[in-house]
Parts: structure tokens; C-alpha cells; sequence
DNA sequence: ACAAGGATTACCT
DNA sequence: GGTAATCCTTGTT
């Protein structure tokens, strides 16, 4: 038991029953909160987001349904948590009403809590202070390097509930972006569907993948 | 069974 | 800025 603990705000189911690329703007700012077995729990600001929705080439659900991808039909706020690149874990938030393939991707996080224990899950060193980790851009800028630092993997998370406060990882109400602190891209490492302008970041954080 | 491709990362110049 | 590493998922024999 924490008595720091922070009086988290979960994210309702209703946040994520916009329409998807509303969800993926909206979602930055927000937090990640993720609990350990041990109690302890680490926290990420939102700080990069990409949209994939039904129609989109680019989307894992556009060539149907497979036991991979099968977390996307859910209801939305569930996760759908998918392997890239045979190796790197990637987190997605699904959205649209239940039966409706659509999910935003977390692409990055601002450490907020618990960076030492962030660092110390990706690199497996023991030895990490608090003040060294907190700048470390493995721990959060990159999607398969904040699903690494948060121990976030799909045999344990895929198709978690986002909205379960009470679980090992849900997302938390967070300070609200304005709309001139936003920029909007294409999407990184697609072919297809690669000039949709669908993803959107943070401008001033130091943590957004790439530029 | 096998081959091809992938919502990435790390390491090089 | 460029490229190799890495291996799971899927579609095809």
C-alpha cells in the first residue's frame, strides 16, 4: 500500500466511444498508469498518438479478423496489444462501439512516476537513480520502448480493460493539451494509407519519437 | 512446412 | 541520415 498514491481519475468508457481520430487527439495529455505485482506504480503522460480505423489500409483489422488482431472488435476501451516487427510489443487503445475495428496507438510517454523502475524493467540494471532515469528516452519515446519499460506485453494485456482503476494498467485523466501545443503527421513506418494525417503529438515534448 | 513482410530499434558514419 | 537485426503472424504450398 501506497500512501502516495496519487487520486487517479480513470478514463470512462465513454471517452473512447468518439470518433477514433477525436480519441487520438484527446488522448495526449492523459496518463498511463501502470501497477506492478510489487504495488509499485509508474505513470506516463501521453505525448504521441496515431489513429488506425475501419477502411484504413494501414489498419491490422483492414484484411479481417485473426486470434492477432481479434482484441480490435472489443468494446471500446479495452486494449489490443499487437508483436511488431516479430519483437517489439505495441499498445493500442481500441475505440468505436463494440464489433467496430478501430484502436489509437500509444507511440510515446513522458515519464511522470516511477522512472527508476522504468528504466530498471528495459534495461534489467539494478543499479538506476531516479534523476538519471527520468531523462532516458528509452523509457518513453518510441512505442515498443514504453511497452518494454512498462512491462506491457500481449499475453498479459491484450484486451485488458483501460478502465478498470482498480487493475494493472488503466489510463487516468491528465492535464488538458490546448490545441495550438498539438501538431498532426502522417503516420511513422506504414506503406499503406501512409499520407493520412493521423498522428498527433505533443510539439514541445522532449519524448515524441520522431520529428 | 515455408516464405514474405512488418504500426521498430540500435548502431553505424 | 542510413541500414542491419530480429522473429512473430499470415498466406500459400
Amino acid at each position: 500500500m501506497f500512501l502516495t498514491e496519487p487520486p487517479f481519475t480513470v478514463l470512462e468508457r465513454s471517452f473512447y466511444e468518439a470518433p477514433t481520430l477525436a480519441v487520438a487527439r484527446d488522448l495526449l495529455g492523459q496518463l498511463v498508469v501502470r501497477r506492478f505485482a510489487d504495488g509499485e506504480i509508474a505513470v506516463g503522460r501521453i505525448a504521441e498518438t496515431e489513429a488506425y480505423t475501419v477502411g484504413d489500409p494501414a489498419c491490422h483489422a483492414f484484411r479481417g479478423k485473426s486470434r492477432a488482431n481479434a482484441a480490435m472488435w472489443g468494446p471500446p476501451g479495452k486494449a489490443y496489444v499487437h508483436i511488431n516487427y516479430g519483437l517489439h510489443y505495441c499498445l493500442n487503445a481500441v475505440t468505436a462501439p463494440d464489433g467496430v475495428p478501430e484502436a489509437v496507438l500509444i507511440r510515446a510517454i513522458e515519464p511522470v512516476q516511477g522512472a527508476a523502475r522504468l528504466l530498471r524493467n528495459y534495461t534489467g540494471q539494478e543499479d538506476v537513480t531516479e534523476s538519471s532515469a527520468c531523462s532516458d528516452k528509452r523509457i518513453g519515446a518510441g512505442p515498443g520502448r514504453l511497452t518494454r519499460a512498462m512491462a506491457i506485453t500481449k499475453p498479459d494485456f491484450d484486451g485488458h480493460d483501460l478502465t478498470d482503476a482498480g487493475s494493472a494498467l488503466f489510463l487516468a485523466r491528465g492535464e488538458k493539451v490546448n490545441d495550438g501545443a498539438v501538431t498532426t503527421t502522417t503516420r511513422i513506418g506504414i506503406t499503406k494509407g501512409a499520407d493520412y494525417p493521423w498522428r498527433f503529438y505533443i510539439t514541445a515534448s522532449r519524448w515524441v519519437s520522431r520529428r
